[in-house]
DNA sequence: CTGCTACTTGAAGTTCACTTCAACTCAAGG
DNA sequence: CCTTGAGTTGAAGTGAACTTCAAGTAGCAG
């Protein structure tokens, strides 16, 4: 067993066959073929899948994650340095987006007590209307993370 | 100005014009109407569409977040309280949420010095073949998060 | 060789969360 | 009153990430 079958593949990596094909016509990952036009998987695919599976828990999308691929040697299989690489670059994003959540949670728990929802005022006990004093524009507290999440304004005007 | 215009709430919500009326087709907020057929939206709606941001930042579906909305009172404006209880409630799956990428990230840090991505195998130095021995299937290290994310199978057979 | 399961393809369908469009009406300042 | 920008509708379109389908072929156990 030197190569996976699709459905090996599949099994393996909780990815369904129809996924690994459209991951294949989107150049995430590669098959090779037996003389009758079935794919036959390297063992580094499975690595390649776990990548993915993991980008995607994190929240990136297919065309960010296959960038990431890209840097990967293609001439040879990738090292345990290789992936060791990408992991990190992986983790530092996973820290990125855990740390905005963190904050989130932080604001909503300070503003539990009423209930407001409007978390920039709760918290600072924010005097007079920032927004109505125009200038400044509205605050936005949370950055986006990965160009995915939409800024979240929390601080429109309430009551 | 009692109430907003769909643009005013726009703008200070920071959500679309056309996101709004999708939103009120969806049943997530309310607007009455001028003579004329214009949307009037009372300012308690300005909170509902900061909850239902929040929610996305977190990764809820907009029908986990129509069942979260229909929760609260449908007889009178929401009071501080109501939006307290439904505060709470987010913060806590907001924790899970990072519960989940935390255990990822250190999984994963764990994993960058070998760069295998078999989080269980490196980190255990599990002896043997989980999988080809057969019996206890797949491990599963992360679990479903607000029934979102696909389960994520950080044990496939590397190397 | 038979039979069976797994595999092949391209095209079309699905879900989510919206956006865009066309054709029209409203509201408010000058 | 007139103009202009903001608002109205239903229907159709978008993009991401797949899944489903139909009709056919491969691979392997017996």
């Amino acid at each position: 067993m030197e190569t996976l079958t699709i459905g090996e593949l599949s099994a393996r990596s909780g990815v369904a066959p129809s996924a690994l094909r459209f991951y294949e016509r989107e150049g995430l990952i590669h098959a090779s073929r037996t003389s009758g036009n079935q794919r036959r998987y390297d063992r580094a695919e499975l690595r390649r899948v776990s990548f993915i599976k993991i980008a995607q828990q994190v929240g990136v999308s297919l065309d960010e994650i296959r960038e990431a691929l890209a840097s990967l040697p293609e001439n040879r299989t990738p090292t345990k340095a290789d992936w060791s690489r990408l992991s990190a670059r992986w983790r530092y994003r996973l820290q990125e987006r855990i740390t905005v959540l963190e904050r989130l949670r932080d604001e909503l728990s300070g503003c539990i007590g009423c209930g407001c929802l409007s978390l920039q005022r709760c918290k600072l006990a924010n005097p007079g209307d920032r927004l109505a004093a125009g200038g400044t524009g509205p605050q936005r507290i949370l950055n986006p993370v990965l160009d995915l999440n939409p800024v979240l304004d929390l601080n429109p005007i309430l009551d």
